[in-house]
DNA sequence: ATTCTCACA
DNA sequence: TGTGAGTA
């Protein structure tokens, strides 16, 4: 699917979804004239981010424990990862 | 409609 | 972490 949709149906816009692909946040195929493809699951993965965003993670922390979600399986460095954001997340729970 | 880059909060 | 503007 293009991007169009992609922003219409994650509730977000184009431009935050051409900035997640620049961040590596979300990887985009691309068409022969140039244009992002986006399998259906790219939907819920926008969301997903929103969701750690809206947690007060940034761009950064989400890059690193976004992984576990593709291959299911969770490193050492991202578990300790994990711990160190809920940590944080609690301590300002509330805010951004 | 989509692509890119630069500058700005 | 995003957006606006100009471009092709």
């Amino acid at each position: 699917m293009r991007i169009g949709q992609v922003a219409e149906q994650a509730g977000v816009s184009v431009r935050a979804l051409r900035y997640y692909e620049e961040q590596g946040l979300l990887a985009a195929e691309r068409t022969a004239g140039g244009q992002r493809d986006y399998p259906p699951s790219a939907v819920d993965r926008v969301r997903f981010i929103q969701n750690l965003y809206a947690a007060g993670l940034s761009s950064r922390a989400v890059l690193r424990i976004l992984p576990c979600m593709e291959h299911g399986v969770l490193t050492d460095e991202m578990h300790e990862r994990l711990l160190a954001e809920r940590a944080r997340v609690e301590t300002q729970a509330g805010r951004a």
